[in-house]
DNA sequence: CATGAATGAGTTTTCATTCAT
DNA sequence: TATGAATGAAAACTCATTCAT
């Protein structure tokens, strides 16, 4: 798994051009991980990927563009999953509490993409806008049903995520145990006006559903 | 005051390899701020500093070492600052308060020095304790006063951090008003299980105190 | 015409592979023109001339191939037609005046080719026989006929050619008017040793055939 | 002495960074010669002047600044050694005469010099008026000595300098033997309206002063 | 013939670091 | 201490050319 890479296995039936794309996102992914942005040079990328160097500026234009694409595909599928495994979900605290928990659950399966992801939100902007679209929605829903007594805005909104991320990237640095996201989910409910005993409740309350799965996210048709 | 740079000052009345070494914190402070980390190089510093490139090397082993003494310093600093403004402060709730909120107002007073500080934090873990050793002790004492009903470990502290640096960073990039402590603030103590109403009015008050100043955190003994 | 390319044109009832290569040939001709032969890349070409790289390849060894067989094709045609312009001509001054004349008043056509023909001419020695051929035989031709008095060999040839391409360079460059044709003709003469005044009167009176064409040139047996 | 270099020998008593970047220059006049401006490349011109290719970068921006630099530096010499030798002609014809003649002797004196010089011209416009402000005046001065009849302006005198450029280059190609530079010479002078017998005297007369020295040209205070 | 993905050597440029002065 | 020229490894990116389809 570590080795073949989710990008390259969903790219497994497309044509080969695909598939060496998939295999550069693939190194991509794991060495934005592991390096960071910065640090990640394109030959080493080429490298992990195992194809030419000039390979890579075949279907990328720069580093830029590679780690957009990543990133975007990685928000995408966390999006769609969270999303749908929602749908049944019409209380609001338990949305936002389910919500987090299930992004930062994401850790524990893929600390690649996880980190990937961290560092990629502080990178582009409009992977923020993105990620919180769900967020903001059930943020005023929650106001509408009078249970969130705070005020909801993109300052609320940010400090949201950097709550989350910080559960997120504690957890994938051995910091923090698998409860990160229970924890974190229930102070922000606190934050939000939510009595201290229901936060606890809904934030720490038993799961059901599968966890977090980030194969299936990139081939919904075949899911 | 920006031109001449805050450590040259505080080392003005040191011996000439002194200064030599406050000139290269300074450009280090201001090119971390500006470029980052990774994009500063030494070579830009040693200009900034108007030394020779090799005297950097003189005085630092290597970019880590520059990084890290300013950041201990910067962070040194603000700790003692904010520990002196609240020696009269007895109220966790206040101090709680007033330490977030002065913390992210230095976003206001000196820019470089809040973002050299939020890319710090991220790179030296060190210096996470250095920051929040009071912040831990004033949590306890909410405990013990009993107006804090959130359990206070590393978890919380970290969280704690995140939404601060999180304002700053905001209001350093313009995207937060300078309201953006208080608005933490009062997040922060709902979270921590104060009364939403007692929060908003602890994280909005008037401050009468001085804001941060930088100048006077490095030179106490010279003060 | 400059959206089709010239070569295209020429083969346009001949196979789909003589299209292919002359679709090759036009964009060849455009991009050194525009770029120089150095900076003009083959993948360029061939997007230019809207097929895959690897095409390139079936019709041409390598960018030096293509460029002498752009170069000779634009030669053989500016001879011939400047030949066949000339037949009636027999007077050696008029000969010699027109033929510089109207070599430069391919600028003014097709600045392309007139560029590519510049550059070619320092690439490919063959190319400067191919055009000095009957410029030769004029030069001789006046001696015989007592109106030029001097001494013929390549090195005046090799004068002359780099008289004439200065004034087509400077046209090109937008330095010189589009008297640049005249003005050199009669320079040339000068130096010949036509008198000033014959000099002056052959190389601006008004010249009534139509100016160089070069389409028809590449197609003499469909024109 | 082409092992050595005349930048680096007019360098010698200088400084070491005077020295190496003599080297670098010596080295580029050597490649742009034998490869042309664009197949010359920085790593090799290092490499070649025996350097790290870092080196290259501590004394020129890029390739442009180091061919403009060796330009001007030849061009000035060129220029400067010319107007000396000739400080005592008042003769337009003869000054003329001489400048073409002497400048195309360069190509026997020193062929890098030469081959660099022919390819700056078309490369720099600067370079051409530094080069031609003294040809400017001296055609100038025979139209008043009513020795010249042509119209003096740019078109003749960059016909005038294409004409040099071509028996210095052909020279410096083996086409032409060394008496290219007393043939030009006679068709200049003819071409400007000198009677065909005087041009011939006095492009061919001896010429006894020593033909042009380049190394001398940098050092003008040591010669 | 045509395709276009893949190649890998080569280019420019940066930069942390060393060292003789 | 301070200097600053020199270093060379490594980065991003280009491009002529090949080859399986």
């Amino acid at each position: 798994m570590t080795s073949t890479g989710l990008f390259v296995w969903e790219a497994q039936n497309l044509g080969k051009s695909a598939r060496t794309r998939a295999r550069l996102m693939d190194a991509a992914v794991q060495l934005f991980a592991r390096d960071g942005f910065e640090a990640a040079s394109v030959n080493e990328i080429a490298r992990v990927a195992d194809v030419a160097n000039g390979t890579f500026y075949v279907h990328f234009r720069d580093k830029d563009e590679i780690a957009a694409a990543v990133a975007f595909r990685i928000a995408e599928g966390v999006v769609r999953q969270l999303d749908d495994a929602m749908a049944e979900v019409t209380d609001a605290v338990e949305r936002v509490s389910l919500g987090t928990r299930r992004f930062v659950g994401l850790a524990a399966s893929v600390p690649d993409w996880g980190r990937a992801l961290f560092r990629a939100v502080w990178l582009f902007d409009d992977l923020r806008s993105e990620l919180t679209q769900y967020l903001r929605a059930d943020l005023n829903l929650g106001v509408r049903q009078g249970v969130f007594t705070a005020t909801i805005d993109d300052f609320l909104i940010d400090t949201f995520v950097a709550m989350a991320l910080n559960a997120l990237f504690g957890q994938l640095q051995g910091a923090f145990g698998s409860d990160a996201g229970s924890r974190v989910a229930e102070l922000q409910l606190r934050m939000l006006g939510v009595p201290a005993e229901t936060a606890r409740q809904q934030a720490w309350r038993q799961i059901d559903e599968p966890p977090l799965q980030l194969a299936p996210l990139l081939r919904p048709a075949a899911g």
